[in-house]
DNA sequence: GCCAACGTTGGC
DNA sequence: GCCAACGTTGGC
């Protein structure tokens, strides 16, 4: 299983708005570039992933799982654009905060910190569970997730 | 609201 | 194929 981080501003798509798609989920549609389209073509059906909330929150929010592998983004006619779909997990206990995840070492490698304007992007084993332990998550917690 | 970082576009 | 110009993102 691989570990990916979603990350949209809550005015144009927040996590309660995803909660609400409930287990039909939604695309991850309108991304324009090319890094994060050809993550989203590595991803299998059943990878979590983090839901990140940019700008004024700039936190970690919750946990989604990748329900779609990557097809046409039906926002566009174009045929270089496509996207997974996902849909939402759990939120996490309490927020992770950009400042906390900056702070911590074990964090220093997170594609979050080393290219922030990254919209969607791989998240390392060791880091998935770094972050879910920060939000309140217990050891169990992170291995019924995973198992 | 500013600006640094980055990606994309288009002229040469 | 290079690079200047431009647009966008997102943290501050």
């Amino acid at each position: 299983m691989a570990f990916w981080l979603f990350k949209s501003e809550p005015d144009a798509w927040s996590w309660d708005q995803q909660v609400a798609k409930g287990d039909a989920g939604e695309e991850w549609d309108g991304v324009r570039n090319y890094q994060a389209r050809n993550f989203m073509r590595e991803m299998a059906v059943g990878d979590l992933g983090f839901f990140y909330h940019s700008q004024k929150d700039k936190a970690v929010v919750g946990i989604v799982v990748v329900c779609a592998e990557a097809h046409h983004d039906s926002t566009t006619d174009d045929e270089r654009w496509e996207c997974v779909d996902i849909k939402a997990v759990r939120p996490v206990p309490a927020p992770v905060t950009l400042e906390t995840i900056k702070a911590d070492p074990a964090l220093s490698e997170m594609v979050l910190v080393k290219n922030s304007r990254l919209s969607v992007q791989p998240v390392r084993d060791d880091e998935f569970t770094r972050v879910c332990i920060l939000s309140g998550m217990s050891h169990e917690d992170v291995l019924s997730l995973t198992a």
